[in-house]
DNA sequence: TCGACTGACACTTTTGAACAGG
DNA sequence: ACCTGTTCAAAAGTGTCAGTCG
């Protein structure tokens, strides 16, 4: 778990501490179980033109930062395969292939840059980053298409100001259980449920709340006309827990509000895993094994080769909860750490996450991926997120970077829409896609596991040849 | 016809200005 | 003059639902 990186010291650190420390950099997921809890039924994120919040929100503590080195917080959102969705019957079910990628953007954190000893003192929210179906927004939101699945990724750079980005050193750390589906209406009213829940602003629509009774009963009709709809469910025409779905993991919210503490302990809930809705209709195949072959991330594969290979360095998976990171006293008792582990970014194709699979869970790191060219995370929109970043900090000081993305434009073909990008599971060639094999646990067999890697800009041979994509930020 | 999407709505929490008191 | 705490209105964030659109 020493990481042990090498490469050239950015630049602009250079007098700086001593860039092979990051290596012991730590990022673990606050409300770690809220997230399993939605990840189990399917997280959905409401996306809206002007813009809305994500529920859980992003929140993470940082551990083995240099207290006194300055760092930029961003975060992205990647798709997790080709396809777009549908719910159907009480599931969601492949609807085609993905629509071309929306204008890429970055979420820069408010704070940043910031001294390491900023970023450690507290943990870091990313509660004010929007999501948006809005292709043309000018707010800087983070754009997504509805129906279609994605998942957040955190990047640590070591810059002293946006202009050192593109020279310092990238970690990037997700969490399996932060992947969702983004929808412009709640699909799944298990994940209606949850949200109005947890969510303080939905209290409202809480049945046993002082709330209006009005609203309530309207709720229980809708649910109970949903319900009906999906002939499937009988069960909630108030708080039954629901049938054949996920029961177990459900239940639990069904009559405790807030009461995430019900779930069960992290060895518990890597079994868990077994319920999302996702996994089950993959079957085991979520489990073991997703060949890399068969990787959906395949599609990333071109861009990856294009900009460096250094890109998608080894990827480290912790187990969800697996006994929490010693580091993690920075952070509050439940997280989940992504963790201690850094890899070595030397560019090592072959180390990276796999998805999968290929590796027995519980296992920490993911093997190489036999299909080729790592791949997952989209290379090219990293480095082009840096870079535009840095531009659009230029121009106008501290905010929001604009569009210089040219979302369809030819560079396209680099990107993640690249390749059809089938693979991990069993999917059906191109056209129609058969279910929908997957899910983020397939993706990541282990509960929590939280990939990280890192890499550097300086493997990149030519920034300009990107396309850029604007950071939003605040 | 149907599913995805939109916008108004009622409700809630959050935010911050204004004010009072020490 | 400064600090702290309280109050209150405005702003912003929620899910719902009827209507629109393709």
């Amino acid at each position: 778990m020493k990481p042990t990186f090498s490469g050239p010291p950015p630049s602009s650190m250079a007098a700086g501490p001593d860039p092979y420390l990051q290596s012991s950099i730590r990022l673990t997921l606050e409300d770690p179980q809220l997230w399993k809890s939605f990840h189990e039924i399917g997280t959905e994120m409401i996306i809206t033109k002007p813009g809305r919040r994500m529920f859980p929100h992003c929140k993470v503590n940082l551990a083995g930062l240099i207290p006194c080195a300055k760092y930029i917080l961003l975060v992205d959102m990647v798709p997790v395969d080709g396809f777009r969705y549908k719910w159907n019957k009480e599931k969601w079910e492949v609807a085609g292939k993905a629509e071309p990628q929306p204008p890429c953007r970055t979420y820069l954190h408010p704070d940043s840059p910031a001294p390491g000893s900023h970023w450690m003192k507290q943990s870091v929210s990313f509660l004010k980053l929007k999501l948006t179906n809005n292709t043309l927004d000018q707010h800087g939101h983070i754009i997504l298409h509805s129906m279609h699945r994605y998942h957040p990724r955190f990047h640590i750079v070591q810059a002293d100001d946006m202009f050192s980005v593109r020279w310092s050193v990238f970690q990037t750390f997700t969490f399996p259980e932060t992947s969702f589906t983004s929808v412009t209406a709640y699909q799944n009213i298990k994940i209606t449920k949850l949200k109005i829940d947890h969510n303080p602003f939905a209290k409202g629509f809480r049945e046993e709340g002082s709330a209006k009774k009005r609203r309530a009963n309207k709720n229980l009709a809708c649910l109970e006309k949903r319900a009906k709809v999906s002939n499937s469910l009988k069960m909630e025409s108030e708080e039954n827990s629901p049938p054949e779905f996920n029961r177990s993991s459900y239940e639990g919210y069904d009559r405790e509000e807030g009461d995430v503490p019900k779930m069960k302990k992290e060895g518990d809930a890597v079994k868990a895993e077994g319920y999302s809705p996702w996994a089950a209709e993959r079957g085991h195949a979520m489990r073991t094994d997703s060949p890399a072959g068969a990787d959906p991330r395949d599609m990333y594969n071109a861009e990856q080769l294009v900009p460096a290979p250094a890109a998608y360095q080894p990827y480290r998976f912790n187990e969800y909860g697996k006994s929490p990171s010693p580091s993690s006293s920075v952070g509050s008792s439940n997280s989940v750490s992504a963790r201690s582990s850094f890899e070595s970014r030397v560019p090592d194709v072959a180390t990276v996450p796999n998805q999968d699979s290929s590796k027995p869970r519980g296992t920490h790191e993911i093997g190489p991926s036999p299909v080729g060219p790592p791949q997952h995370l989209p290379a090219p929109q990293d480095f082009t997120g840096a870079l535009n970043m840095t531009m659009a900090q230029a121009g106008k000081p501290g905010v929001i970077g604009h569009h210089i993305y040219s979302p369809y434009g030819a560079e396209q073909p680099l990107g993640q829409w690249s390749g059809p990008g089938p693979a991990q599971y069993p999917l059906p060639p191109p056209p129609p896609p058969p279910p929908p094999p997957h899910h983020l646990t397939a993706d990541y067999p282990t509960h929590t596991q939280a990939v990280h890697h890192g890499y550097h800009h300086g493997n990149v041979p030519e920034w300009s040849q990107y396309p850029l994509f604007s950071y939003s930020c605040w």
